[in-house]
RNA sequence: GGUACCUUAGCUCAGUUGGUAGAGCACAGGACUGAAAAUCCUGGUGUCCCUGGUUCGAUUCCUGGAGGUACCA
């Protein structure tokens, strides 16, 4: 039973209702919210909501740790096995679409990058362009070169470093072939029309302001480097302690960042398929969707 | 009050040696199998401040006006 939705729209609280209606627990699938010292700016679950129902996957690393699609759902597998013998629905909730598909549909197997082979390509990449990416993917791959996007770097750097690890071809490693999992999966995905979402957003962001976003990303400035804090409400504020803006102005980026991030939410779970959509989302109007499909 | 500069897309601005104009951001749509709150793609007719003049033709040059900025009084 997976509830996604976009930022902002209530799926906190409307999770938390549901997996206590069901007597379950909540397993997170949350990109930001994993990390132990992103607390305010990630929207995370506060310790009232966190003691009602066990939540997995909330303050799960450090920042100082990198972490991956691929280590979520191969953790998050693991954790369901376990979770499935004593529950018979877990409810799943979260903003990170790949992670989300990684779990319910699966993901290639595919070896690890190491950071030494990631940062060559990248410094290859600094120095040399995207010209010389599509060059090396070109030759070295040829087929995946023909369907990839060669205009986004991440996507090209990825692939040259599997290739470098794996000593074959992207293109052969990922079949994207759906894998068989060893439980149904119901999908919510929740909306709200996109004023009212956007309104919501602002409001919150406001919120996050007055609870002190200001002194946690003061407090994290050591790991500004990080891909953890390259997040919405992290850097925007250290813009500001770099003099680049006003808080005035890094507050209005964070609501117009926050706003773009929840559209691109909604255009993927859009295009994913088979999800019922509830707009805007009612608790007792999904619990009984849910009772009946799970009764199927 | 005087002098100089400015007034172009929702915002910040570029540009047209006179042939009615374009970037970034915004906004909208889209892609996305290990960085995913990331990354990337597509979409631009707007009284070029107003007025008169010169000209085949003015947003571009000239007159007058309005608004703004800086300096001098």
């Amino acid at each position: 039973m997976v509830v996604a939705g976009p930022t902002g729209v209530g799926k906190t609280q409307a999770t938390i209702e549901l997996a206590l209606r069901f007597a379950s627990v909540i397993v997170s699938a949350d990109s930001r919210q994993i990390y132990q010292e992103m607390n305010i700016g990630t929207a995370k679950p506060d310790s009232e909501q966190l003691s009602r129902v066990r939540h997995h996957f909330i303050d799960h690393i450090s920042l100082s740790e990198e972490y991956s699609a691929g280590r979520y759902s191969r953790e998050c597998l693991r954790l369901l096995e376990t979770l499935f013998q004593q529950h018979d629905i877990v409810f799943m909730t979260g903003g990170t679409g790949l992670y989300i598909r990684a779990v319910i549909e699966g993901f290639d197997d595919m070896p690890d990058v190491s950071s030494e082979i990631r940062e060559k390509w990248m410094k290859r990449f600094a120095e040399h362009g995207l010209a010389f990416l599509h060059q090396e993917l070109t030759i070295l791959d040829p087929e995946y070169a023909a369907e990839v996007d060669m205009q986004n770097p991440h996507r090209l750097i990825r692939a040259l470093s599997v290739i470098e690890t794996a000593g074959k071809p992207f293109s052969a490693l990922r079949r994207k072939e759906k894998s068989e999992r060893p439980f149904e999966v119901i999908k919510i995905f929740c909306n709200l029309p996109r004023q009212q979402l956007y309104g919501r957003i602002h409001e919150r962001v406001d919120q996050m302001l007055e609870k002190g976003l200001v002194d946690e990303v003061k407090s994290l400035v050591a790991f500004r480097d990080t891909q953890a804090m390259q997040t919405v409400g992290y850097k925007e504020i250290i813009a500001y302690f770099d003099g680049n803006c006003t808080l005035e102005e890094a507050i209005a980026k964070i609501k117009q960042h926050t706003c773009n991030y929840a559209k691109r939410q909604i255009t993927w779970f859009k295009h994913q398929g088979d999800w019922q959509e509830f707009d805007p989302p009612d608790v007792e109007v999904i619990a009984d969707f849910v009772s009946r499909e799970r009764d199927l």
